[in-house]
RNA sequence: GGGGGGAUGUCCGAGUGGUUAAAGGAGACGGGCUGUAAACCCGUUGGCUCUGCCUACACAGGUUCGAAUCCUGUUCCCCCCA
């Protein structure tokens, strides 16, 4: 808890990158020296409030930063947000309301605190809008910061440029906005994902500038999604939220390619032990045992597995299925739309495709039409882990 | 202000008057296989009252027996020149 040196080494065993070299260390030895706390930084996006696993490589990097007695300073970026960032190839990304930019926050602190320590002492969170709602004079100050050449020099603006392809004077000043926030909170070290490097070293020019001390930039390997290639991202729909239910946790964690366990359970902190020195089905169920208790509560990783068996390894049906009014004469292509949220075309594609079982019996392609006495409290599936249980209405 | 390019199904992306509900890829879904909701193989993938009907290629009109494909106008996006 006290040693530069070990503390220095267990918060980049992970890490992409911590620059300047040895930094780190000498920050955490200062903050000793001083008896201080360090204040560590890191910018959110008020836009996309759903938290997932890549969010929380880096949150999980903050904890550990907390865990030994430093202060998180999370930077809602309210006033960015409010300009509405062009960013990307995403023409045009809506400009959030202040009471949009309020819920969203709120949603991602909710979220964010699952992994980090809400105390006084170890949490400070700010909008941006405090001190970047500033006068024109001002901003022409900071304008001299940046020059141009060094902007173009950031990759992905590098290759747009050359591309012919558009990047706003907002874009470019983006950069300096987050770079001020360093300046703002005084922030003796950021994260971020290796994706954001550029931003993060800026931010570095910024404080320089303005006579403050220069942060450290400690950045973390993006998180590949589950679909094995790509980082993990909303857009991609290759994420796991971590406010999605244990079931699904559990099962889209078995479903990663066995090369990912060893980097999630490293960047994620999780602890695999229990399944320590055995094959990657083990191992893989005992991370996805360890996301659900971590996120879902303790003990649903045991109860998301049992139900997984159930249904995949044993293909039985599981015992808490919704229930589905019928009544009448049923139209099975309907009946499906209704129960399952696909279009009739969809449900009659599945039924020919031997997709639909009643039971546990595949339903015979040609009928289409059935009483709904006959299928009284029978369950009806849709491919393998979509149930329902019929009952007669009225 | 001037000149040029573009807008296609969930996404990317072919297609420039006629078997075009629209190639191909991705994704998704279904089936097989499997330790797995992985990989791999096969199939499907606009909607519907389904051997047919309806709606679709930015929007609105027009030409034509017939248009995503040609013309006119509108909107939006991009590039270049000023």
């Amino acid at each position: 808890m006290s040693d530069p040196r070990s503390d220095a080494a267990f918060l980049t065993r992970n890490a992409a990158t911590a620059q300047p070299a040895g930094a780190l260390e000498q920050r955490l030895k200062a903050a000793v020296d001083e008896g201080r706390q360090l204040r560590v930084k890191l910018g959110i996006d008020p836009t996309a409030p759903d938290v997932h696993l890549g969010h929380v490589v880096v949150l999980q990097k903050l904890r550990e930063f907390q865990d030994l007695g430093h202060r998180v300073v999370l930077i809602v970026g309210d006033y960015t947000a409010r300009v509405g960032d062009p960013s990307g190839r995403s023409a045009t990304r809506p400009v959030l309301s202040p009471e949009e930019i309020d819920r969203n926050a709120r949603t991602y602190q909710d979220q964010a605190l699952r992994v980090l320590r809400n105390e006084p002492d170890l949490l400070e969170v700010r909008r941006n809008g405090e001190w970047l709602d500033m006068s024109m004079d001002a901003f022409l100050t900071l304008a001299r910061i940046p020059k141009v050449a060094q902007l173009l020099e950031r990759d992905d603006f590098a290759k747009r440029y050359a591309g012919g392809k558009p990047i706003s004077l907002l874009e470019f000043v983006y950069p300096l906005l987050q770079g001020y926030d360093s300046v703002a909170i005084d922030a003796d070290v950021e994260l971020g994902g290796t994706d954001q490097t550029f931003n993060l070293l800026f931010g570095r020019d910024v404080q320089r500038a303005e006579g403050k001390p220069e942060q450290t930039v400690l950045t973390m390997p993006l998180l590949v999604g589950t679909d094995g290639s790509q980082k993990m991202s909303k857009s991609l729909g290759n994420h796991i939220g971590i406010t999605e239910p244990a079931g699904e946790i559990f099962g889209r964690t078995m479903r990663i390619p066995d090369e990912l366990i060893d980097p999630w359970a490293d960047l994620l902190g999780m602890d695999l032990s229990s399944a320590e020195g055995q094959g990657p089905r083990e191992r893989k169920r005992a991370l996805a045992r360890a996301l659900c208790d971590r996120f879902a509560g303790a003990g649903e990783g045991e109860k998301a597995q049992d139900a997984f068996d159930r249904l995949f390894k044993d293909r039985e049906i599981p015992d808490d299925i919704p229930l589905h009014g019928i009544t009448g004469s049923v139209h099975l292509p309907a009946l499906l739309a209704d129960a399952f949220g696909v279009s009739r075309s969809e449900g009659r594609r599945s039924i020919t495709q031997g997709g639909v079982r009643v039971n546990g019996d595949t339903w015979p392609s040609e009928r289409l039409d059935v009483d709904a006495h006959e299928l009284r409290d029978a369950v009806l599936q849709l491919g393998k882990r979509r149930f329902v249980k019929l009952v007669i209405e009225g």
